[in-house]
DNA sequence: ACCAAATGTGACTCTTAACATCACATATTG
DNA sequence: CAATATGTGATGTTAAGAGTCACATTTGGT
């Protein structure tokens, strides 16, 4: 029903990270560091949150990351629609049988409770700002 | 993030299968025709949905299934539950930067966010019940 | 102008987990 | 006891995410 992905968890990581680090500028290669992931998927990872605005990053030499707005005003549902996670919810794709009323009209039912299934998973994810986030972060030390 | 599973698509599929046949005793092999799936998974399936005591079954010659009690009470909750659909959210694996607060806190953090997404989800589904669904399907026609 | 060092990305391989399928055990009716 | 259900462990198949490589592109410094 739900396509295993790391792809949020590694953005947040990486959101987190840029919010944390004193000064804000930080390489790919060091943020790969602390997610301990490929440095190409990282770099791939940041691509996404910067083509999604959530990101300024300089390129060339000396290139690097920051936020492209303060922690307060983004959302894990922003680095969520970032982070290109594929829809948590899922239909099978089996055949219909024609002569039966509940193999016709499922597939379409299904889809209506698996999409307010979805609404209320983003919904619960606006209500938490990256700052937030990082509070908890900070909160539990080191 | 999450594992793409059709079980619980299937498993509603065959609750409302139960639901709307007359009489509501029907073999395994009629279910798999209606869901055009493979027999031996219809019984898997079917056989969780039993063991999670919405669905009574028999097993010999003249063996069935039915439901165990009325469409009503019995909520998308409850057949999520007995699918055995995986969680719908996980985290990474990586190992842990040490030196890296984010690092070292972000799964727990992560967890906390997660498992808050996962609720709302489920509250949602606990708000439909079997009747409701099969209410729309029968609206749908055929 | 050129080199060094960074990001951006397409292509390919590797791995994993869900699904499909088989084989056979178990149960029950007539 | 034969016929016909369900129950389930074992194994094969396959699709999708992640890992990796190669190279293009960008930009700062000398």
């Amino acid at each position: 029903m739900s396509v295993k992905s790391v792809q949020f968890a590694v953005a947040t990581h990486l959101m987190a990270a840029l919010g944390i680090y004193p000064g804000g500028e930080v390489g790919s290669a060091t943020l790969a560091e602390s997610v301990k992931a490929n440095r190409t998927f990282v770099r791939k990872s940041l691509s996404k949150l910067s083509k999604a605005g959530l990101v300024l990053t300089t390129r060339g030499k000396s290139g690097a990351s920051v936020l492209a707005r303060p922690p307060k005003r983004i959302t894990l549902l922003d680095i969520y629609r970032a982070s290109g996670a594929p829809p948590a919810f899922a239909i099978h794709s089996y055949p219909v049988e024609k002569r039966c009323p509940v193999s016709c009209n499922l597939k379409e039912c299904m889809s209506a409770v698996l999409s307010q299934a979805q609404k209320s998973f983003e919904k619960s994810l606006a209500n938490i700002t990256l700052a937030d986030f990082i509070r908890q972060i900070r909160a539990k030390g080191h």
